[in-house]
DNA sequence: TGAACATATGAATAAATGTTCATATGTTAA
DNA sequence: TTAACATATGAACATTTATTCATATGTTCA
């Protein structure tokens, strides 16, 4: 595995890392970690304006880090797949080294 | 291991996602991959200006995801440790999958 | 010492990004 | 249908960031 990926993937990769570069969609991710919750619940538990998660939480499904399902009138996320908490581990270790 | 870690960890953690979030970096860290690179190798390599490598090496230092060592007028980079490969095929498998 | 080479660094600029405010969309229950 | 609520979205603004150019630092060799 040593070449360098095609341009395209490259940059797909570059995207989705700069996904977790964001302590805000980090704080989401972790939030999602046990179970899912809705969008307001999110707000509230990282005391943020409920604007801001909806904008971040737009990046993250469009990433696929998250998805969702809905319930009446509340949007419930959850983690997309166990990727998510594999690379959120990996960094963690790298900075607890 | 549920819990949002303390802020200046999750900081910490975003950051280093952020320095692989580029793709110029990814670049020169598949660059490294295989073995130890100068500067002007992995510019000439990546068909870059010399100087933005070196800034991004910089950045790269300053993460601890390279480390370098100088031989005469040239300096070698190589891959800090092992969980920045782990870490960008993590990625990859993501992006892939 | 001085010339040549390799790398680093600072300033400037353009582009990308996170947050907020205001408002739109969509859902439920009366 | 309308009111109330939950979420999404667009525009604006401030901040961060990647690259380039010019130049500084550091090393070798004559």
């Amino acid at each position: 595995m040593n070449n360098i990926p095609a341009p395209e993937v490259l940059f797909e990769l570059a995207d989705v890392f700069k996904v977790f570069g964001d302590s805000t969609r980090l704080r989401i991710l972790y939030t999602l970690f046990d179970d899912e919750q809705s969008v307001g619940e999110i707000a509230e538990s990282l005391g943020m304006e409920q604007s801001t998660i909806s904008h971040q939480l737009k990046v993250l499904r469009t990433n696929k880090l998250v998805r969702l399902r809905r319930e009446g009138k509340q949007i419930y996320y959850s983690l997309d797949d166990d990727h998510v908490k594999k690379i959120i581990e990996m960094g963690l270790d790298h900075v607890l080294e």
